[in-house]
RNA sequence: GCCGGGGUGGCGGAACUGGCAGACGCUCGGGACUUAAAAUCCCGUGACCGUAAGGUCGUCCGGGUUCGAUUCCCGGCCCCGGCACCA
């Protein structure tokens, strides 16, 4: 008998595989659809088992769909473009495409010696023109739609090092690197408006019933919507001025907040309103029912005004405090991490509720970013108000207060220790006195609109997206701009614009591209004078934002893909990877899916029906990384078990999502549980492999073959469901184990064959007698093969074969279970008394309730039991179990 | 602080709508085979008491509902993830 050589059947069914297009797929109106997808890999280089456990997820997925009659596109590709392939040419004189391509070979080797079923004729690199030059064209439609548009915002920047840097990168207002003071710098910025899709993108996080809880939370948190009011506060004093009527301040502040591999965003925003003096502070505030108590009033720093006030003559004062807020590290700002102070402005607003003059105040906790850049300050209500009027002797009022304070008692809460935030009713709150806080709030948000000072309003936290990014490696960003015409989109049909091959890294942070003049200097396509390109390049988010639909036509030369095929394959039914792309990648597709619904390519809104976010895999409690020196390469398992027993141990080992801690003593359990297979399998191949077998089904069986037949018929029925759809592989996996358990005892206790006495291979006794123990073992044997396949396909074509059938395993199916024979014909019926399990019955399965109850009350051990004690009631579930009580 | 997910043997993990807690695997122990070892096959492996039959305890902690709770309800502790001076 052959060992179980998995190198050597591995590489023949690779081999049958590829020259039989095998995994290959068209659209089939006949055939249901499946599209499985796992998220593409970044080439960087070579995958870990870390990397590739999604992929064989997906795979079993795939294949377990395909033997179920689907149409299963499953294809794969590279998220090409990014930072390190710019920084290995930086490093080693490599030219980031040479880097690139090289990495995509070796890891598209890697994924083919695991077996992985994909249609590689569909693979796509997103750094080739043929796919970013889409990327350029729904830019276009966008910038059609005023869904992409360009804006100044400011950035941090190293006047020493001439480059901008991230948030991250500025520790105590200095440069990381070099230490020189960082100074902000406004740069033009081009942004997605994925504002324009906040509301839609949370609300339909309803429909996404199989997307994990963690995934939508975290979205939500994201997109951070909160409801609450507008209200618009008069200037007054002596240095008030009234010039423009509306007040208002830009909506959209400034860019996404940092990405991992993001240029910098905007540090703020001056506002479009900035330069106008201004009539009114607007504020937001979610608890317009404290106005009352709303006894200052707290502006941004960086807002308008303030900037405007530190430019009058003789304030001196005012900018010096100013500035030093300004020159606190803006992150510990942004975090909280600095101390709350204010200053003074000297001037005063209305509270246009209570039309008492209240003070304007500057104070460093207020964000520009968020709502309209100035808040009231309600010390009665708000922690951080409360600390800030205690600092600077401000009074402090209440005007809510719950059901258990005393009357009256709002004076004496000036001296409380701490602002009071819960539920309660209205004091002091002229008309609204009396009122609960929750309808006060409404009331006094529509009063505020009727008297024209301010409205409901909804703020998310969301910000458009910027998508500039100064780098080479990147999609260019096709437009140019022309001295006569302004910026201007280049064509549709003179796409793609091409990013040139020949290019010098400086290191310096500014786009390299903007150093090559023959890519630079352009005609405008609009007058045909001198124009300059763009030279920033598109986030690389931007092209794993739709590359899924990309997938179901990816050779198209006309558009980006074929409306009836995307019709036909979307959305993605199945969909795989990590939790780490649960905010920007998957906001950032769900998004793009809807700006092509928009477009009228699709009618679909939402891409991925169902997710499912695979856990890491940790050595040593460790994420595997390059760094920590702890990666396990599969090529290596490969070598010494096998991709079989490699798969097969990664899905075994814990529930997908859940991560899970590499062992090789595991690893080497999976092998040895394939070799037991492969010998059961193999060395009763002769006796069941014949012709002319017929179903156990139209047989007299005995009771071993009765039992191996329910027990193979169990497992059918458990596989099934645990892969479909539950995808718990784990304990299908256990369900096939017990099934091979269960054959290693029926082949020793029948003896047909002759196990464990002479070692290392098993003995077949002779021709089994029985025509339906052959029948049997057959359906047994060929049900664990066909089911085993999704996780060790390499083994089971190869068993399959032996097995005596051609045509492949995919062709015979998905095998089929009886539900009446997978049904235990005989059950054992626990007796409880009082709780504790006493006596146990063994029963036909369908003895009635009152056959058990009878039956439990004569049982010796219940008797027993309940010797001396009065039988107060009995409890019969029938099939499960007889509980008395007693006394 | 707000939102979400968790807490089960030495370990990874099972347990569908409340019904025998610990499937399956790893580790460890024992046996068979072998001159021997490896491999293989078989058996055992939650804790405590007992020679055994059997008993007691046991799913983070404290209560509750129920004939019966890992599962449902109330309160608490701890861990993981997200958001967070967000007004």
């Amino acid at each position: 008998m052959p060992d179980y050589k998995p190198q050597t059947i591995e590489k023949k069914w690779q081999d049958r595989w590829r020259d039989a297009r095998a995994f290959e797929v068209t659209e089939d109106p006949e055939k249901p659809k499946f599209y499985c997808l796992e998220m593409f890999a970044y080439p960087s280089g070579h995958a870990h088992v870390g990397h590739v456990r999604n992929y064989m997820i997906g795979d079993v997925v795939a294949r377990m769909k395909r033997m179920r009659g689907f149409n299963v596109l499953h294809p794969f590709g590279w998220d090409a473009f990014g930072l390190p392939a710019e920084n290995a040419a930086i490093k080693a004189g490599t030219h980031p495409e040479k880097w690139t391509l090289d990495n995509i070979a070796h890891m598209k080797g890697q994924l083919q010696r695991l077996g992985i079923s994909y249609a590689w004729e569909r693979e796509i690199a997103t750094c080739l023109p043929d796919y970013y030059r889409w990327n350029q064209w729904v830019f276009l439609k966008m910038l059609e739609r005023d869904l992409a548009y360009r804006r100044r915002s400011n950035v941090n920047w190293c006047p020493s090092c001439n480059t901008v840097l991230a948030n991250e990168q500025v520790i105590d207002g200095k440069c990381w690197r070099c230490g020189t003071t960082v100074t902000t710098r406004e740069l033009e910025q081009w942004f997605f408006r994925i504002t324009h899709y906040a509301d839609e993108l949370l609300d339909a996080s309803e429909t996404l019933t199989e997307w994990p809880e963690k995934v939508l939370t975290m979205q939500r948190n994201w997109i951070g919507r909160s409801e609450g009011a507008r209200v618009r506060f008069a200037l007054s004093g002596p240095e008030s001025r009234v010039a423009g009527r509306d007040s208002r301040l830009a909506d959209h502040a400034n860019a996404e907040p940092e990405t991992a591999n993001s240029h910098p965003p905007a540090v703020n925003e001056p506002p479009a309103a900035s330069r106008q003096a201004l009539a009114a502070i607007e504020v937001f505030t979610t608890r317009i029912d404290t106005i009352y108590g709303a006894n200052f009033i707290m502006l941004a720093p960086e807002h308008p005004l303030v900037q405007e006030w530190s430019q009058e003559a003789g304030a001196d004062e005012f900018r010096r405090s100013l500035q030093r807020f300004q020159s606190q590290d803006r992150t510990a700002r942004l975090t909280g991490e600095v101390e709350k102070e204010g200053f003074d402005t000297g001037r005063t607003a209305i509270n246009p509720f209570t039309e008492n003059p209240v003070p304007i105040w500057v104070a460093n906790f207020v964000l520009i970013e968020y709502g309209t850049g100035a808040v009231m300050g309600v010390p009665g209500h708000d922690q951080r108000d409360f600390e800030f009027a205690k600092k600077y002797n401000l009074p402090i009022t209440r005007v809510v207060e719950d059901a258990a304070m005393t009357h009256g008692a709002a004076e004496a809460s000036s001296a409380a220790s701490q602002a009071y935030d819960g539920a309660g009713s209205l004091v002091e709150s002229g008309e609204f006195t009396g009122l609960d806080w929750e309808e006060a709030n409404r009331q006094m948000t529509a009063a505020a609109q009727q008297r024209k000072i301010g409205e409901g309003t909804v703020q998310y936290r969301l910000k458009d997206w910027g998508i500039s990014r100064q780098r080479y490696w990147g999609t260019p960003i096709p437009v140019v701009y022309c001295k006569a015409c302004g910026m201007v989109p280049v064509p549709s049909d003179s796409l793609p614009v091409l990013l040139p091959k020949v290019v010098e890294f400086s290191g310096r942070g500014d786009s390299p591209l903007a150093q090559i003049p023959e890519f630079v200097n352009t005609t405008c396509p609009h007058c045909g004078g001198p124009a300059r390109r763009e030279t920033d390049t598109m986030d690389t988010f931007v092209d794993s934002s739709w590359y899924f639909f990309r997938f179901c036509d990816p050779k198209n030369t006309e558009l980006p893909f074929d409306p009836d095929k995307v019709a036909y394959w979307g959305p993605v039914d199945f969909y795989s990877g990590g939790v780490e792309h649960a905010i920007l990648h998957l906001i950032y597709s769900r998004f793009f899916c809807r700006v092509f619904r928009d477009l009228g390519m699709t009618n679909m809104s939402e891409p991925f029906t169902r997710l499912l976010t695979q856990g890491m895999v940790l050595k040593n409690g460790q994420v595997m990384s390059k760094s920590k020196g702890n990666v396990v390469d599969p090529d290596d398992m490969i070598q010494k078990y096998g991709a079989d027993a490699l798969r097969l141990y990664v899905m075994f080992v814990a529930p997908p999502e859940k991560e899970i801690e590499w062992t090789d003593a595991g690893l080497e359990g999976s092998w040895r549980f394939l070799a037991r297979v492969w010998r059961v399998v193999d060395q009763l191949a002769e006796t069941i492999g014949g012709e002319g077998i017929p179903s156990p089904a139209e047989l007299e069986l005995n009771d071993a073959e009765r039992g191996l037949r329910r027990k193979t018929h169990d497992t059918i029925r458990r596989v099934t469901v645990d892969l479909d759809p539950r995808v718990h592989l784990n304990t299908a996996v256990s369900a096939m184990m017990e099934l091979v358990n269960e054959l290693y005892a029926f082949c020793g206790r029948t003896d047909c064959l002759r196990i464990g006495q002479q070692a290392e291979e098993l003995s077949t006794v002779g021709a089994v007698e029985r025509a339906s123990t052959v029948a049997v073992l057959k359906e047994s044997v060929e049900a664990l093969v066909r089911m085993i396949s999704p996780f060790t396909p390499h083994m089971a074509e190869e068993l399959w074969e032996v097995l005596g059938h051609t045509g492949g395993i995919v062709a015979a199916g998905w095998p089929a279970f009886d539900e009446a024979v997978a049904k235990a014909e005989e059950i054992v019926i626990p007796v409880q008394i009082n709780g504790k399990v006493r006596a146990r019955l063994t029963v036909p399965a369908d003895t009635s309730e009152d056959r058990l109850r009878e039956l439990a009350l004569a049982d010796p051990q219940v008797v027993r039991h309940l010797e001396g004690k009065a039988v107060k009631k009995v409890v019969v579930a029938a099939g499960r179990l007889v509980s008395i009580v007693a006394g």
